[in-house]
DNA sequence: GTGTTTGCAAATCTTTTGCATGAAT
DNA sequence: ATTCATGCAAAAGATTTGCAAACAC
């Protein structure tokens, strides 16, 4: 962590669930889950804490997730498999070599890019299964 | 469009100014765009529109923008250049060869992917002291 | 006529902000 | 002592929902 910034308890917890964790919590989910640990937490410290993050680049703020923002402390860039019925977020290691033309920018600088991998992870395609098989057993 | 759903005066505009639109508006801009033409038609219902045509699949729900959904009624696939200041979106038409190897996928099954380029746009690049007060992604 | 769509208001959800208190440097 | 962080409540924005009236089929 940066030393311009303090070093609260609230600080190094939330950078700890954020390292340890695989699954992109969204700023509810890191309340909920330290909320025990810090009852007197509030969230818009988390969100507060999340931002500082983000200025110090600690954070990277996804944006995968219409409904709400996910929250990614990996130090290696990497990609995503989003499931588009339950959000389940997970991580592909590798990297891909992909460029575009000085004529395709369109005076854009890039800094920065992002694949996502959209689809259904496996328990949901269970449950798509499972609706099918109902609606053919119904007629 | 389709059968099912009912041709109404709404429906048609919004589409219609979504195909011409090169800028990926939201919910909001198309009903500021359009409440000329129709002053009472309300907000909501662009909301339902939008929402009928996801499903009906003559329009994609781009996530780029931490704030709001932005639309797409664009017929083929393509990427998309986005500015971390400004939230503009352009489109790259060219087509990746990106795929994952079956150990990669997670049991995912992939359905779309998408690629986003972020950066800073022209405009904004050239005032680089308004991007500090701006949004900011690993900016 | 029937069922869908519209439009309005209210509700919900996420995120931000203002401000007083408390804590880290 | 100074400055930054916390926590609470309230505000702000985006999106959804309930429902009655209007309209497309």
């Amino acid at each position: 962590m940066n030393k311009k910034t303090r070093r609260t308890p609230q600080k190094l917890a939330i950078f700890e669930f954020l390292s340890n964790n695989k699954n992109h919590p969204s700023a509810e989910d890191i309340y909920r889950a330290l909320s025990a640990r810090f009852p007197t937490m509030s969230l818009s410290t988390v969100y507060n804490v999340l931002k500082a993050f983000q200025r110090e680049g600690l954070v990277t703020e996804l944006i995968v997730d219409p409904e709400k923002s996910r929250y990614d402390a990996a130090p290696q860039p990497h990609h995503h498999l989003v499931c588009l019925a339950c959000r389940k977020i997970a991580d592909v290691e590798r990297d891909f070599k992909i460029d575009l033309e000085p004529s395709e920018t369109n005076g854009f600088e890039i800094v920065r890019r992002q694949i996502d991998f959209l689809g259904y992870c496996s328990a949901c395609r269970s449950d798509k299964k499972n609706i099918h098989n109902r609606r053919l057993q119904n007629g």
